[in-house]
DNA sequence: GCGATTTCTGTAAACGTTTACATGGCGGAC
DNA sequence: GTCCGCCATGTAAACGTTTACAGAAATCGC
C-alpha cells in the first residue's frame, strides 16, 4: 500500500508537503501543489483514514444504532439519515439487530474512535439506561426513543397525536368496534400509539370489550395473523387500527382471504404512511410521516450538536403528522 | 478520554499490560487481569477504533457501496448484508447515492484505512471502470454488477432465467400482447431482464408491436405511470411484466385506477417477491429471489477473500430464483 | 541451593498521518 | 549592498494502540 511517503520521497520533498498539498493548505506554491498531486495520482495514494483520524481526532463519521433493518420505515429512515449526512460530508456506519441492553452496550464501545457522533433509534424501552451510560462520551442524538428531554437530543415522532387524529376518524365514520394491533409491549412507538387510541376511545365512550387490543410485532406477518385472529372474535370489530402500515397490510391481505370487503364491511387503518400505502388495494388510510425527513432532521441535528459541542443545550424534538383518509375506510356497515 | 495509558497508570501497570489483558493474551495472570479490566470498567475505558486499526491493519468493518437506498430490495439486502457481517464480528459502512463514476470513486477513496473490504451494488454499467481501479486495493466483491468473471468475485442474480420463467408462464396463459415495464436503461437487472423478455416473446413468435417495452426506474411511482399509458395504447396488452415488484405494484394501482380488474382483464408479474408482494391485492405473481440471502452471501464470500486474500481465485456465483405464481395472473381474456 | 527454564511484565518501536515550530532563501526597502 | 521579514518547506512530535524483544521473577530439577 502507497503512503505519504512513497509520494514524498517519488516527488522529493517532505511528507509535510505532501499533506500539505493534498489537503490544500494555503502555505505551498502552485507548482509544487501540482507536482505533489501528479505523483500522488500516478502512485495511486490515497490518505489511510485510520491515521488521519487518530492524528485529528476527527472520523467523518457518524454511527446509526438499530434495532433491527426490516421493513421500509427503518429503509426510509436511513435513507434521510445517509442524505443529510452526505450533505455534511459524512459517512455512515451502521450497526443494527440490537435487542437488547448488552448488545447495545457492545456495539456503543465498538464505535469509539470510530465515528464522531451517534444517532440511536432504539424504540426499545429498556434501552435507556445503556443509552445514558455513552451520553458524555461523544454527542448523541435519540431518534424516536423514549427519553427525559432535558438530558438528551431527541426526535420523536407525535405519535400521540397521530394516534388520536386516525381513531378519531374512524369514531367519526360511525365506528363502535375498533380493534387495535399493536406493536411489541416494549416498544415505545407502539405504546404511545395505544396510549393515543385508548385515550380516544375512552371519551368516546366505547366499552372495553369494543376497543380490543391484539399484539402483533410491526411485520406484515403479524398484521395477518393478528387480523385473522379478530375474525375470529365473538363480536368482530367494524375497524382495525394497526400500529403501523406493515400491519395493517397484513391484515388487508388477511381480511380478503376471510372474504371480507375493506372498507365495504371492515374499515383498515395504519400509520407511517411508507411508500408502499397509497398503492394498496384499496389504498390505505394512515397517518402521514415524512420518515426519510425524520432521519435528515435528526442527522442536522446531530451534526450541529457536533459542532456547538461545549454550549450545546439538549432539547427534544416532535415532528408531527397528518392523517391522511384514502380508500380502506368507510362508514361502518348499518 | 480516557486512554489505556490512563488505565495502566491507575492500574500500575504498564500499558503492554492493560492492551493484553483487554484483548485476552494467554500471558498475563488472572489476577492482574482482573484487576486491570476492573480499573477499565470503572474507568470507562473503551479503545479507540482508529488507533488500533492503524497499528493492526485490520478495521473490522466491511465498506458498501450502493446506488440508493431506496425501496424494499435494497434494504432486504443491507439486512442480510448487517447480518453475516455480524456474525463475523464485522461492522458495515455504508455509502450511498452513487449515480455517477465520479462518485464511486470518491467514495472508494474515502474507504482507504477504514475497510478491509468492499461490498459494491452498483448495477449501472457505467461504474465498472471506476471499480477496476480499486479492485486490487483491497477485497472487493460484486453485488448484482455487470462484471467479467474472471476478474472479480461477484455475485449475481439468474435475471435471465427468472424473466423468462415468468414471461413464459404469461405465454403459458394465453397471453400474445404482453407488454414489459423496464427499469433505466443503464441498469444491468433491469437489461438483463428484458433480454429474457424479449427471447421468449420473439421465440413465441410475437410480433414486435405486440410486445411494448416502456421505461420506468424502479419506482412504484414510474410503474403507476408506466401502466397508465400503457392503457391508452392502441393495442392495449392483456399482461404487464415488470422489472421489478415496486413497479409492479405502481402498476396494479393503475390498472385499478383505471377500471380494470386484475386479472381478468389484465395479468401483472413483477420481479424480486420483496415481502410486501404476497399481501398484494391480489397477490402478485412473481419471480422470487432470496433478497436478504443474497446479501448474506455476498458478505460470506467477500470476508472468505479477506482471510485469503493472496492465493485468491476470482468466482462468479449465480443465485437462481423461481417463479412465484400468484393471483395476479391468470389466463388472457377472451 | 544453584542454574536452567518458564512465566509474567515492561520498554520501546511502529503504524500513517497532521501540525507546531524551526530553518532557509529570496525579495524589497533603505 | 545589507538587513529585515515573509513565505515555502522541512523536522519532529504527537495521536492511542499492539507487539517484538528484553528483563525480572518464579518454578523446577538436580
Amino acid at each position: 500500500m502507497v503512503t505519504i511517503k512513497d509520494v514524498a520521497r517519488e516527488a522529493g520533498v517532505s511528507v509535510a508537503t505532501v499533506s500539505r498539498a493534498c489537503n490544500g493548505s494555503a502555505a505551498v506554491t502552485e507548482d509544487t501543489r501540482r507536482h505533489v498531486l501528479d505523483i500522488a495520482a500516478r502512485l495511486g495514494y490515497t490518505p489511510h483514514g485510520a491515521a488521519r483520524s487518530l492524528i485529528t481526532n476527527r472520523t467523518s463519521t457518524i454511527g446509526v444504532l438499530l434495532p433491527d433493518l426490516y421493513g421500509e420505515f427503518f429503509s426510509e429512515v436511513i435513507r434521510g439519515v445517509d442524505q443529510a449526512a452526505q450533505r455534511g460530508g459524512y459517512h455512515l456506519l451502521v450497526s443494527s439487530s440490537h435487542d437488547e441492553s448488552r448488545e447495545i452496550v457492545a456495539a456503543f464501545r465498538a464505535m469509539r474512535g470510530r465515528v464522531d457522533g451517534l444517532l440511536v433509534m432504539s424504540p426499545d424501552l429498556d434501552a435507556r439506561a445503556a443509552v445514558h451510560e455513552f451520553t458524555d462520551r461523544f454527542p448523541v442524538v435519540l431518534l424516536n426513543c423514549p427519553a427525559e428531554a432535558d438530558r438528551y437530543d431527541s426526535i420523536v415522532i407525535d405519535n400521540l397525536d397521530g394516534a388520536r387524529a386516525i381513531v378519531r376518524h374512524l369514531i367519526e365514520l360511525g365506528h363502535r368496534r375498533i380493534a387495535m394491533i399493536t406493536g411489541r409491549e416494549r416498544n415505545y412507538d407502539s405504546v404511545e400509539r395505544r396510549r393515543g387510541f385508548r385515550e380516544v376511545v375512552r371519551e368516546a365512550g366505547i366499552a372495553g370489550e369494543d376497543a380490543l387490543e391484539i399484539t402483533g410485532d410491526f411485520s406484515e406477518a403479524s398484521g395477518f395473523r393478528a387480523a385473522a385472529a379478530l375474525l375470529e372474535a365473538p363480536r368482530r370489530p367494524t375497524a382495525i387500527f394497526a400500529a403501523n402500515d406493515s400491519m395493517a397490510i397484513g391484515a388487508l391481505s388477511a381480511l380478503r382471504a376471510g372474504s371480507l370487503r375493506v372498507p365495504e364491511d371492515i374499515s383498515v387503518a395504519g400509520f407511517d404512511d411508507i411508500p408502499m400505502a397509497q398503492y394498496m388495494n384499496p389504498p390505505l388510510t394512515t397517518v402521514h410521516v415524512d420518515i426519510s425527513a425524520l432521519g435528515a432532521l435528526a442527522t442536522e441535528r446531530l451534526l450541529s450538536h457536533m459542532r456547538e459541542v461545549p454550549e450545546h443545550v439538549h432539547r427534544q424534538e416532535v415532528v408531527s403528522c397528518t392523517l391522511v383518509v384514502r380508500g380502506s375506510s368507510a362508514s361502518a356497515p348499518a
